[in-house]
DNA sequence: AATATTTGACCGGG
DNA sequence: CCCGGTCAAATATT
């Protein structure tokens, strides 16, 4: 939060600043017209809702406007949290009877429908990239939505048993912006780490919503340690950086990255086109294998998480 | 051959 | 019954 802010950070403030008053221009036109169209008559319900509207808009105003460094972050998700619901907290319990076979997932019979964990969101400008490695499970059409919402797990789920899970989705903005939701922390621990991609998980411009807590779930801390059941997806998670398609894709998304960083960058430089023959069309072409070492940025917004949500007393455990 | 992605089906909550 | 999350067979990729 003390890092040094990148210049591309005001400048995308900025941005957000204008973007939000133009919003904001639209939401007023739009109340006018509704006054015009209604009348006295009109929808109460409608008006009520551009005021609403207009009201997020001059928050996020005043918010962009007033706080010099990082708080944009930490205030936009406090405005946010507020308004948008968690998880709730069903057990999801033992006294289930599914049909569908067991599996080396499930061995009990049927699947887990994942409930009671903590989540938060970010949305960025381009996918985001993280320090794990996520395998698409699934993606669904989203009722009202646009674009489909892409599905993602640990790719240590079987080795580690590990439950984070993701979910990517593209929003309808103007401009538009991938939504990326994370369903639980990380218990995997990485084997194999890439030291010259000290990269992170979020980019400048993300803003980060978190919605619930549990700090004691909390494992994401660096580790040394050697796990024994190394497999194929270890061995591609170390050799990433070679692969042909994960670096085209990584590289597109980190020179991206990167330009919004350049205060940080480390390691070998990237010098490629941006976005060779990946596909951003919507979340479905979205990457999945990543890997690097948490940076202090991360725990930057480790600690914002924290603040933000404080400590919320929340049992869920996944070990 | 091993691993990842796609995609339709299944499942459960609301 | 609808919708969203997950599974798993089929297919693609490496």
């Amino acid at each position: 939060m003390e890092s040094p802010r990148p210049k591309n950070l005001s400048v995308c403030r900025k941005k957000s600043i204008e973007e939000l008053k133009r919003g904001r221009k639209f939401a007023s036109e739009l109340q006018i017209i509704l006054r015009k169209c209604t009348g006295d008559h009109g929808s109460v319900k409608a008006e009520e809702l551009v005021a609403k509207i207009l009201k997020s808009f001059t928050e996020a105003l005043a918010i962009l406007s007033s706080g010099e460094s990082g708080e944009v972050c930490e205030d936009l998700a406090t405005v946010q949290a507020g308004l948008l619901c968690c998880d709730d907290q069903k057990t999801e319990g033992s006294g289930e009877n599914r049909k569908r076979p067991a599996s080396v997932d499930h061995p009990i019979g049927g699947y887990t429908r994942r409930k009671m964990s903590e989540t938060w969101t970010k949305i960025t400008l381009k996918p985001v990239e993280d320090s794990h490695s996520w395998r698409k499970y699934g993606q669904k059409e989203i009722l009202n939505a646009k674009y489909p919402r892409s599905y993602f797990r640990c790719t240590r789920r079987h080795d580690q048993g590990c439950q984070a899970t993701k979910q990517v989705q593209k929003t309808e903005d103007e401009t538009p912006m991938y939504q990326t939701t994370y369903i639980g922390h990380h218990t995997c621990q990485d084997v194999f780490k890439a030291p010259q991609f000290i990269i992170d998980d979020i980019p400048r411009e993300a803003i980060l919503f978190s919605f619930e807590s549990n700090p004691a779930t909390k494992q994401e801390l660096p580790s040394f340690s050697y796990f024994p059941s190394v497999k194929q997806e270890y061995k591609k998670e170390a050799s990433a950086l070679c692969d042909s398609k994960t670096h085209n894709n990584q590289s597109s998304l980190e020179s991206l990255l990167w330009s919004d960083l350049p205060s940080i960058k480390s390691g070998p430089t990237l010098d490629l086109p941006s976005t060779p023959g990946s596909d951003y069309g919507d979340a479905s072409g979205v990457y999945s294998c990543t890997t690097s070492s948490y940076s202090s940025f991360d725990m930057d917004l480790d600690s914002i998480h924290r603040m933000v949500v404080g400590s919320v007393d929340f049992d869920n455990f996944w070990i």
